[in-house]
DNA sequence: ACGTTGTTTTTATAATACTGACAAAAGCGA
DNA sequence: TCGCTTTTGTCAGTATTATAAAAACAACGT
């Protein structure tokens, strides 16, 4: 019987695609250098194969720092594989009766990055802040975000950058559920706009912030089920069409809570 | 549209096979030095090309003085290309079977993935909805989101796997801004819940989806700056703790909306 | 200072596209 | 039938890609 990497390779993949696939099935998910040490192909010859193959819809990628890849499963990888070949050949069957066109695809997309730990989300959102010039929104205030910052100093940070923002004459909102950590922000940050909703609305850790309606950074709250630390992750765009989205079920939560 | 030869290419043949089997289509029978004619390429190099062709099936050859050759119909012919692709598909997934890794489930991070291209990402969507046991939630009616649904039948799919779904007893809660396509949504989809809000409350190109209160993909739209065409990317990850923070915000605005 | 990541450039190598030479055979006008 | 040309099929060789492999590099974090 053949080999993954040589049927893979016979279904229209080159070599290197073929034993990047192969690699990451193996291990799960994994960095380019993970998948260059399984493989046993040059490492950086992984980034080019792992760029057609996310292509393809084969694999998914974490755009984290370094960035990590995994296989799709190989039923929904072959299947695609299939799709193409039959959407291909059915294609060839119309062209084969004639009739030419040609077609042209434009691509590329708003990037999105991810930042783990609780020191570099809290950074990034300094940042973001620091960059503001007209309008921020933060809606920050789930439950279990509170411990983080009950452990680490970062609301204090925060509530710095903000205060200082607010005296440059951005417009600055913070929404949260109802709670003493939010009062402490109403009386730590003078002429921020606050506003607070029912407790029994927040879900889990998390927190959205929103720079002059193109930045966006979602923070994400997670505990770890072995040491049962808090760890903090978000993610983050400058994109307009990302943070439109997000702005408008923001804003939606906005008009529902109520002035302090 | 792709011409015959471009087709026949990623379908797995060399150049010169292809435009030998387009040639043979074309004139329906021939002289290696007829095709040679026909298909612009080296004399010389049709015999060669003949010869792969006639191993695979696709052409026939009639031993006569000067050879003659002619096409088997093209139905026939990818179909024989098709069986080989499946075959090579099936041993593939044999032979990665063997490697394949079951993930751990339970300690799980908060991974978040991207996918890009239109394609990709509806196809993620559908395969989310598919795996839904309780509930899902969709909003996705964003204005310019309908410009790739015009172009794209992503919708159709989407629309069928929903309705599915609420026959084996999901809940379906769809919302977005007041549009005919919600309207549409609502007529396609019996059973489901739709509620709108006004279109002035809209933003750009997007949409989210829940499912299970535990997987979140969120959709961006964006065009591309040359070319003026649109194009899609998306963001999703399976932990609760990203779910249930955009959940509180997709429900907010559930409740801001009004039904249809 | 060091190791890692990801990009880029460069070099090898193999697959394929292309060219021309050639002998065998067939045609064709005496 | 003979010359002569044309066609056919095969081959050897070159050019041009596509891909594999290697190496240098900046950016970044430790």
């Amino acid at each position: 019987m053949k080999t993954a990497v040589e049927s893979l390779r016979d279904l229209g993949l080159t070599e290197y695609e073929a034993k990047v696939y192969s690699a990451l099935v193996r291990i799960g998910s994994g960095t380019a250098s993970d998948i260059h040490l399984v493989s046993g192909i040059p490492r950086s010859a992984v980034y080019g194969a792992l760029h057609r193959l996310e292509e393809r819809g084969t694999i998914e990628v974490q755009s984290s720092k370094p960035m990590r890849y995994r296989a799709v499963p190989p039923e929904i990888a072959l299947g695609k594989l299939k799709d193409n070949f039959m959407a291909e050949s059915e294609n060839a069957l119309v062209a084969l009766g004639e009739i030419y066109q040609t077609q042209k695809i434009g691509v590329r997309e708003e990037a999105i990055w991810t930042i783990s730990g609780i020191k570099n989300v809290s950074d990034k959102i300094i940042e973001m802040i620091m960059s503001a010039q007209n309008d921020i929104i933060f809606a920050a205030s789930y439950p279990s975000f509170h411990e983080i910052a009950k452990t680490y100093p970062i609301f204090k940070n925060i509530k710095d950058v903000l205060a200082d923002k607010i005296e440059e004459g951005v417009t600055v909102r913070v929404t949260g559920l109802r709670s003493e950590g939010l009062y402490g922000i109403a009386k730590d940050i003078p002429g921020a706009i606050i506003r607070a909703f029912p407790a029994d609305k927040a879900t889990a850790g998390g927190g959205i912030l929103i720079v002059d309606g193109k930045g966006v950074l979602i923070a994400i709250m997670s505990e770890n089920a072995d040491t049962g630390m808090y760890d903090l992750m978000a993610i983050y765009t400058e994109g307009v069409g990302a943070a439109s989205i997000f702005k408008h079920f923001v804003e939606t939560e906005w008009d529902a809570s109520v002035a302090i």
